[in-house]
DNA sequence: GCAGATTATGTCAGCCTCTGACATTCGGCA
DNA sequence: TGCCGAATGTCAGAGGCTGACATAATCTGC
């Protein structure tokens, strides 16, 4: 959770320390400006609130929000990449009996639900990321960015499937493509994702996300049209 | 090939008909912005030209420029964008007896070699698209943009393949799965060119997708441990 | 508890991207 | 030729972002 890219240094407190007066309050401001900014955002628009709004929210000057985040896509994404991390965590922690491809569907749904189950309302809650979700694919270039930070991400699972299988990802291409099909597939289940038609909340969005893994198959399968669609 | 987004009228000239003197400067002036902007790009760095150079090495105003493109990403992805184009075409175009992969897969392919081959050398050749390419790659908010467009030209896929399979999209997800984890798969093997190790030219990019391609299979198979790797 | 080293923040000045408004020039056409 | 509309230029300004330097806060060893 340490502050992303122009960052302060990352918290040199040893494990289980108590962070000291700084870090705690660099953390503090940290979160304010991604409160404010959310709810910024929310209410009149990505477009249309400017930094030194969120800054002055917060009452820091434009020069220190820019020493928290490197521009104002970042402090956008800020919740969806806590949940990437989550979910990379989950992925490691994946028995080794399952299939590369059984883990990763897996883990997605598994930090899904635990993420939904742990904080379920308030800011930062499940539902206020699955609007900015929406705000996102909603705002082209917040929509680059955030795609941008998904390829990196998938660079991780490559890393990680290919450590778990135990082979070199420069020789054998299986973990990219897997990793970059992975990705895909989530990425069209988010898309399609509509507060409208899927129930609300998590489980909604875990319905979604495993009827589209349940179509990898037959999408890549010869002929659709000699085959029964369902 | 009409200018993009905030674009001048797409040229009310019917088909076939010659486009008049007007029309003919536009197309002239939005092609010297793209050769001076690509010639600035590659020799000093996206990040370290402007736009009052660009514009200025064309002769026009800034203003100017801005009426051509939205934005300066947008110069940059020209060429790219009208690969794209002609992928589709050549989408359009396959026999309606492959299969859906097979069609795309051939597509792409297809789209590779020709567009290799129209253009040989010289500003626009090939060789200075891959260069391009790897400068996108290179500046994350290049590569943001692309990302972005790319998954726009995915919807039109998903369309494409909907339409040649006659059916419809928002009730059968394959044509959805399926393009996503073309696009997925296609730019996981644009990653891993380079031109030292594969034959440069289109070649060497044709034979890098098919590498890719061809580990489909394999990586979605079940356990890979128990399978044998090539 | 204090002096000195670190580190976070503020201030300021400035570059660059991008936009709206208005004036001017140029091509198309009767 | 003369009018109309489209393309361009000019200008002014907002907003994102950065480097440099000064100030204020925390931390560290004594």
């Amino acid at each position: 959770m340490a502050a992303r890219t122009p960052a302060p240094t990352p918290a040199p407190a040893g494990p289980g320390r108590q962070p000291g007066l700084r870090e705690r309050k660099k953390q503090q401001t940290r979160d304010a400006l991604v409160q404010a900014a959310h709810g910024l955002f929310l209410g009149q628009g990505f477009a249309r609130t400017t930094v030194d709004e969120i800054a002055s929210a917060v009452e820091v000057s434009q020069r220190t929000f820019f020493r928290y985040f490197a521009n104002k896509d970042e402090v956008a994404l800020a919740v969806m990449a806590d949940a990437e991390d989550y979910f990379i965590e989950c992925l490691r922690r994946r028995p080794a009996e399952e299939s590369p491809l059984q883990a990763l569907r897996a883990a997605i749904v598994q930090s899904w639900r635990e993420l939904g189950a742990e904080h379920r309302s308030g800011p930062g809650s499940i539902t206020t990321a699955l609007e900015l979700m929406r705000m996102i694919e909603e705002t082209p270039t917040l929509l680059a960015a955030h795609l941008r930070r998904v390829t990196e991400q998938e660079r991780v699972v490559v890393r990680v499937i290919a450590e778990r299988e135990g082979l070199d990802p420069t020789t054998d291409l299986r973990p990219t493509v897997l990793a970059a099909v992975f990705g895909s597939v989530l990425r069209a289940a988010h898309l399609s994702w509509t507060p409208e038609q899927e129930p609300a909340g998590p489980e909604g969005m875990v319905a979604v996300i495993e009827r589209h893994f349940d179509q990898l198959g037959p999408a890549l399968a010869g002929h659709w049209r000699t085959v029964t669609p369902r």
